[in-house]
DNA sequence: GTACAGATTGAG
DNA sequence: TCAATCTGTACT
């Protein structure tokens, strides 16, 4: 492997660091490569756009729970996979949705193969079945750093999106991505 | 068991 | 603006 993957340390820090790190970090899906460019935090239990609020813990959503650096994968309106990535320790239900990535070859680009959550894991090929993979272990798919330099200056903070049942919480500035990047979702 | 809404998307 | 389509939650 030609870059570094990211390791353990990396995913059990503070989620909304994490969420703010991951911009211009890499995807690797065996063939398929793209850079994160919009991430949004989620913080449970106290976040009520969690999944994990007031501590819920379902079949679906148990591997939100997991020790950071595991995906955490799940279905919304019965069609499109949401791409998560826990945070923290084990137990504390926090993590990072993934909306939308930036693909490397010049015929993904054009069409926009990854600008959104549903998109992206479509795209990518990504189902229940990578529901609680290790990020830091897997041979299908990691994250890399390729050497992107972030700059503060480059982290564009927003509300995040299509969660406005969830009250004050919904004006949280919680999502994150690279200025001025066309590779964005929509609205 | 039934009803309903949701971290979305592309077509009209 | 709307429907597609499935899972969890709150009812009966």
């Amino acid at each position: 492997m030609k870059f570094p993957r990211l390791k353990r340390s990396f995913f059990i820090r503070d989620t909304l660091t994490v969420a703010k790190e991951l911009l211009g970090k890499y995807l690797v899906r065996r063939i398929k490569v793209g850079k994160i460019v919009e991430t949004e935090a989620y913080i449970g239990p106290g976040d009520r756009a969690s999944h994990a609020y007031g501590g819920r813990l379902t079949k679906r959503n148990k591997t939100e729970y997991l020790i950071g650096g595991h995906i955490y994968i799940y279905l919304c309106y019965g069609m499109y996979w949401q791409l998560n990535i826990t945070t923290e320790r084990a137990g504390k239900h926090e993590c990072v949705l993934i909306r939308a990535l930036e693909p490397l070859d010049e015929k993904s680009k054009s069409k926009k193969v990854a600008s959104g959550p549903g998109k992206l894991c479509k795209w990518m090929k990504l189902d229940k079945s990578f529901d609680g993979e290790d990020l830091t272990k897997s041979k299908r798919i990691w994250l890399e750093d390729r050497g992107f330099k972030l700059k503060s200056s480059q982290i564009q903070a927003a509300k995040r999106i299509g969660i406005d049942y969830a009250g004050s919480w919904a004006k949280k500035p919680w999502r994150f991505y690279l200025k001025g990047n066309p590779f964005v979702s929509r609205k």
